[in-house]
DNA sequence: AGGCGGGATGTATGCGCATACAGTGGAGGA
DNA sequence: TCCTCCACTGTATGCGCATACATCCCGCCT
């Protein structure tokens, strides 16, 4: 690294022309002779130079970033300081199979929507500017993000409304994963309540369930609330005299707690035909349970869970479920943000993702 | 999103002060007295102030950004134009088992790493800005990145020589799991010697191969080479009167490709007792092959691979591989960046970081 | 009462670039 | 030959903020 970083009009000096000459042959080519180009060019080449973006986004008034605000998740309120780990030995040590979900999984979710999120920003010639909320002091850095870039892609529920009024004064802002509400953001989002309902209603197909028990999760959350409505929507759908019965109970989105649920349900004799959870986590505890029990699956019971986690393709068996297209979710986020960056004046859109059941073993006839 | 964002000016205007205390009241709020701070939050509040991080980028010469740059994956490769796909119908499909790995799982890898550089960003007080090549424009994207952030963090082998020194005359950069070459750029790495020596003789140790067959990826990479030196210090460390015969055969790192040198090696009746692979595809290739035609692993043939790639786990049997670290690989990359920051004096660090062998069934005695 | 020290605030400047506007020179037309 | 027009380049300014330095206002000491 060199004492001081060559400027405009280190380049113009050496160049020997002025600084909007070698700001336009960066900017707009065209409009330099060539002859001047190719000298400018050669100063920028030999003398490292490197435009400020800094400078550019103040005297232009974009970044050319978007951004992306995640809340922060458990993974990294667990890390501790990173002490470089001098490399010597190698430990050798047993890796048994683990039969509960990988930790984190929750973050792979985000993992994807970065992922599709980058993809878009990519293609529109944006970079993406990635910020994760800590606790606490989310609002402050969902401010700093803020003033960097030109549009904010947020997960819903991870910053108050307040703070995104705030910000949407200043440039866009989408909301991923939200409900609509009565707001002026853009939304994408995906479709949990059709998705539900064609899950149940697929499970109907395979076998005239008697009786059904749904997992909730935590009822709190927009996610169950609309997947919760899609199964009433297949209930209520569903003709009446072969209604089966239903029965509802709430499990935290937890494999865990979904596992306590199944294994008490084993425990009082009551198994019900059919089990449909609003996770796939919950539907893993669900299996899990059922197996410890010598309950076939789906031989006895058919499960189904939500969400499309990569558990729930290596299961015995493998897992019902509804894909959530979570990269095409950072695609929409981007493109939409692009979208309003070109037309601020067009009207809040909401975009909802088309999800897809995908038929595993786990509700085979 | 209103008219025009509001700057200091405006603030010091409504809240009855200088710029200069409302810069003071963000930057340094103990030399500003509580009335006046008081006054001049109120103020920031009401009208929905948010600071430019370009003016204030140009302004403190530095931007609180470090970016992290990768090439691009095939996945974004292949991506079309996103169009919004409005939901309605949702599709019900069936989902197979499959048995060839997921596309794109080196893409998993990028992801890894990318999270561990947003941990340790975020735990530094860093944003991360990431970055992705898009073929012959990389050259431009990179020298657009390296002007937005104060360090950058550089997957090996993804941005020439020249344009690294280019950026590193202007900031801090480190590269990513490429070995150390006669540069002036920190450096991380994982330790793929001993790593892989250790693989080596876990599988020594676990059963006295009469036979062992070592499967190189594509012998033009640093990570291959390293492999296979760690392989052959094994062989070398191994007592001499019991030294097993080996032989040797690359395969690009494909499981294609690696399952048909497996099935050759069915066909042609010398099947080696142990199969060691330079990565875990073609392990997973190898295990293909051997399974189709009946051998017994790790009954007959034992079989390892490296990196530690999430389908190892799934496999049947699991697969013993060498986990690389791909998380701490991106949080050491940060690390060092932040450190070269604090103190852009010292001379350059190269971090290599320790593997483990996991042992798993497809290498159990 | 005058002077002094220091905390609180204001003034002025520059960070590096984009760009509106003002030159400059040469080709072509009258 | 002189004027016009166009292509190209230079000059001057402002983007929004941080900060060195100047000022001001008090309380307090002598």
């Amino acid at each position: 690294m060199s004492a001081k970083a060559p400027t405009v009009y280190d380049v113009a000096e050496h160049a020997g022309v002025s600084i909007a000459t070698v700001s336009r042959v960066l900017r707009r080519p065209g409009d330099v002779r060539e002859a001047t180009r190719e000298r400018v060019l050669a100063s920028v080449r030999t003398l490292g130079y490197v435009p400020s973006a800094s400078a550019r986004g103040l005297a232009a008034r974009r970044t050319g970033v978007v951004g992306l605000f995640f809340p922060d998740f458990d993974a990294m309120r667990e890390t501790t300081s990173f002490v470089p780990d001098r490399s010597g030995s190698v430990p050798v040590v047993a890796d048994p199979p683990r039969e509960d979900g990988s930790p984190g999984s929750d973050l792979l979710y985000f993992d994807e929507v970065l992922r599709g999120a980058e993809i878009e920003a990519w293609r529109n010639g944006f970079v993406l500017l990635v910020g994760v909320g800590r606790g606490s002091d989310s609002e402050s850095i969902v401010s700093d993000i803020a003033g960097r870039v030109d549009g904010l892609a947020v997960l819903a529920g991870s910053v108050p409304d307040e703070m995104l009024e705030h910000i949407a004064r200043r440039i866009p802002v989408v909301l991923i994963a939200g409900p609509r509400r009565d707001d002026e953001f853009d939304h994408v989002s995906v479709d949990n309540r059709a998705g539900m309902r064609a899950l149940v209603e697929h499970v109907f197909a395979v076998r005239e369930a008697d009786g059904m028990l749904y997992i909730r999760g935590n009822i709190e959350t927009p996610d169950d609330i609309e997947r919760f409505e899609g199964f009433q929507d297949a209930i209520a759908a569903h003709p009446a005299e072969t209604r089966p019965g239903v029965s509802v109970v709430a499990a935290e989105f937890s494999r865990d707690r979904a596992r306590d649920v199944a294994t008490s349900l084993v425990a009082s004799g009551h198994i019900p035909d059919a089990i449909v959870c609003a996770n796939d986590q919950m539907a893993l505890g669900v299996l899990d349970a059922l197996q410890a029990h010598g309950v076939a699956v789906p031989g006895r019971v058919l499960v189904a869970g939500f969400d499309g986690i990569d558990a729930g393709r290596h299961s015995a068996p493998r897992l019902t479920t509804v894909r959530q297209p979570m990269e095409d979710l950072g695609r929409a986020a981007v493109h939409v943000l692009s979208r309003r960056l070109g037309d601020p004046s067009q009207p809040p859109v909401t975009l909802r993702l088309p999800v897809r059941v995908l038929v595993r073993e786990s509700t085979s006839p």
